[in-house]
DNA sequence: GCTAGACTATGACGATCGTTATAACCAGTG
DNA sequence: CACTGGTTATAACGATCGTCATAGTCTAGC
């Protein structure tokens, strides 16, 4: 099949996002991976060779980019289909999971990064994926006519809000927080492209 | 001393507080935390006899009380000056920590429950903190003339973006987004204080 | 001095961790 | 048939996990 990996390989990846989101990076072993993918404890390591981080890194991407293709897709019918699509995403993955999973993305980036001066790549996938969806939807924001300077504020305020709307959800054991978080957001969205606020 | 333990004890719960939130919940172990209280292994399960989990309760419930006591007293002056105070702290101890600390009770928050039915005590302890906090924001938006229905609403925004800030500015080692989320945050409770949107 | 009770020190229990090594399977090609 | 290369199976390495048991060291009051 495809020389970067046949079909069990990405089954692997994907189970290792949704468990990652679950349980946390550093919680989460190899074993339990490779168990939630149905695959052998030995093709985690016949397909990441690098171990856990690369699993992980491989991980946090496969979210990222998961996002980001559902976001770009929405987006061409403006930003409020967009936003309305990113937090009804999350809203499924949570509820569906009855609040036992959330974001893998956030879930990585909660954690330490080793004493070293190395900085987990991982990590870094986490930041990537946080910063190609705010650019998405700035981008968005300022092409359907918001205030290109509060454009960037308002999309790290939208992803920011739903990150942390997630835990609160798990926490709490209620989608509360997320609907009254989407409530006002769409609501900021809506005011943000009609009307730009006095700036003076 | 007072029969509900020594200084120590608070050292171990305070510590507790702060390893939980730079290496997560599970990924921490109970040696880790009485190391990093300078306290012996002996004396964690000494005074919390019930494990991890009872310490790991009232690491959370701890941290909640402190942010509280400080909103409490910050919002005194209004609801403009305890958004200030919250963001500041969570500001000023990312930095400190040079991005490997955040938030104890997101970092709870984000784990699984165990399989069983039980929930466990840390869990609620953390859907608890939030509660606290989003209630205090929102009474004192009330307080302040903000739109009633509005104000609960606006207090769960503040909190989620908080938390989902600080989880991206370590992901990027980079303070900038919580400053994007607190300017903006500003902006909103002005706003919410001056004239309530039109509500239709 | 002596005892009581709070705290600490030490070591152990089975389990699981990340990782590696080695051997077995199993598809295709000759 | 043999052979090869990608995949899986199995076992093991030292380390660490949560927890418990036991014995030691303190300090207070008699």
């Amino acid at each position: 099949m495809g020389k970067s990996g046949g079909p069990s390989r990405d089954r692997i990846v994907a189970g290792a996002a949704d468990l990652i989101s679950r349980r946390g990076l550093n919680a989460t072993s190899i074993r339990e991976l490779a168990r939630h993918a149905d695959a052998p404890l030995g093709s985690t390591y016949h397909y990441f060779p690098d171990g856990k981080q690369q699993l992980a890194t491989e991980a946090v991407r496969y979210a990222g980019a998961s996002v980001e293709r559902l976001l770009r897709k929405e987006l061409a019918a403006g930003p409020a289909a967009g936003l309305r699509a990113f937090l009804g995403l999350w809203r499924g993955i949570v509820v569906a999971s009855d609040f036992r999973a959330g974001c893998p993305v956030l879930a990585v980036a909660v954690e330490e990064p080793p004493p070293g001066e190395e900085i987990p790549r991982a990590l870094t996938a986490a930041a990537e994926a946080f910063e190609g969806w705010e650019d998405l939807l700035a981008a968005s924001l300022r092409e359907h006519g918001a205030d290109p300077a509060r454009a960037a504020d308002l999309a790290t305020l939208v992803v920011a809000s739903a990150e942390g709307a997630i835990a609160m959800c798990r926490a709490r054991r209620d989608i509360a927080p997320l609907d009254r978080v989407s409530r006002h957001l769409e609501a900021l969205i809506a005011t943000a492209l009609d009307g730009p606020p006095t700036e003076g």
